[in-house]
DNA sequence: AGACTTATCTACCGCTTGGTAGAAATCTCT
DNA sequence: AGAGATTTCTACCAAGCGGTAGATAAGTCT
């Protein structure tokens, strides 16, 4: 059923590629040229193939959480909350400490930029607001089961855990090891709850 | 004593313009002509009084940690250990949701980029981990008077310290109300000092 | 074989980027 | 008044940006 030319590359295996290119150098520090030979393709194909810039981004957003980024919604399935938080802490620290991708897309993917860019930043912090909001509702069915002390407000808790996860994705930008940052994960588990 | 034709627009304010801009665009997000139009002077101005792009962004930056960003090293002057987090804290809620500016400069200004930002990117990393450095050498001492704890690991207290600081600015940079993210620092207080 | 569809390539587009040359203007000093 | 120093301005530069036109190649269909 395939019309036409065969297309010569994987369209997976290069948006893979792509995806590594923003998550080390952002939105805005990427360059179509960085793409292209990134992807071993020309500039035609790849637009062909995944619109504009901006289409790509999206693209590899998505895969970026449904891959590297996956530790998160896995985290959620967990059946207590301590095993969600756990299992979120940690595995963004393997994530985070990837060697060659330090960091998380989707905090420095463009968490400021100049006006081309505001778009995809505000793409970004839809989907972290939308991440957190998922954790509060996760960490309030845990409060409805008795599983976290009632009165417990599960919006400071989801907004502290978002926190530091950002902490930790900071950290891992500025170089910070996996040793480091699974002891700052470490310190976040013995104070939970925190009060 | 002051030869040649006197310059017609005040430095400081000029930097204070062009700090702003950084704050809110980022490094590589900034523009040279976002910077002349806010700032209201003509590129050969700016050459003459500022140097090229990478050296006004380190005036400013300078600028931004003795202004906006003083309130850390204010906080390490505090006598408890508890105060200097306290105040360093809420310091950082109150800065960072400026409105207008919202998040940190040492932060947002360039958590990674292209090739052409990169030593900007590494002197940012290099001022935050010269901040955990300071913190660390505060937190030790405290531990050392028998304010905080004895057995008290004073790299992983500055490192938690940290991360949250760097979540809070993250989180501010996407929108959150200082409302939130005082709650936020109020949490971290009350597990203060985490075990 | 020939029509049709799609991918690929080279070459290019207009625009913006950071940065500067060179002349004119405005000050101080003698 | 004139020399010297410095700032200001307009106009410009090469290089890079995101994005595309148009011809050609490589498949499937009848």
């Amino acid at each position: 059923m395939a019309l036409g030319r065969p297309r010569e590359f994987d369209v997976d295996a290069a948006l893979d590629l792509a995806l590594h290119v923003f998550w080390r150098k952002g939105y805005e520090g990427t360059s179509m040229a960085d793409l292209t030979e990134a992807m071993g393709i020309t500039k035609p194909s790849l637009y062909a193939a995944f619109g504009n810039k901006e289409d790509l981004f999206r693209k590899a957003l998505d895969r970026y959480v449904d891959g590297p980024g996956g530790y998160y919604q896995a985290g959620l399935q967990k059946p207590t909350a301590r095993e969600v938080v756990e299992h979120i802490l940690y595995g963004a620290v393997d994530a985070m400490t990837d060697p060659g991708n330090p960091g998380c897309l989707a905090v420095q993917g463009a968490l400021c930029c100049g006006e081309a860019a505001e778009t995809i930043k505000q793409e970004l912090a839809a989907r972290r607001a939308k991440g957190e909001q998922d954790l509060h509702d996760r960490l309030a069915r845990a409060i409805a089961e008795g599983d976290l002390p009632s009165g417990t407000d599960a919006g400071d808790l989801a907004r502290y855990v978002s926190a530091i996860l950002q902490g930790i994705a900071v950290q891992a930008a500025g170089g910070a090891s996996s040793d480091q940052l699974r002891k700052l994960a470490d310190m976040a588990l013995r104070n939970w709850p925190p009060v």
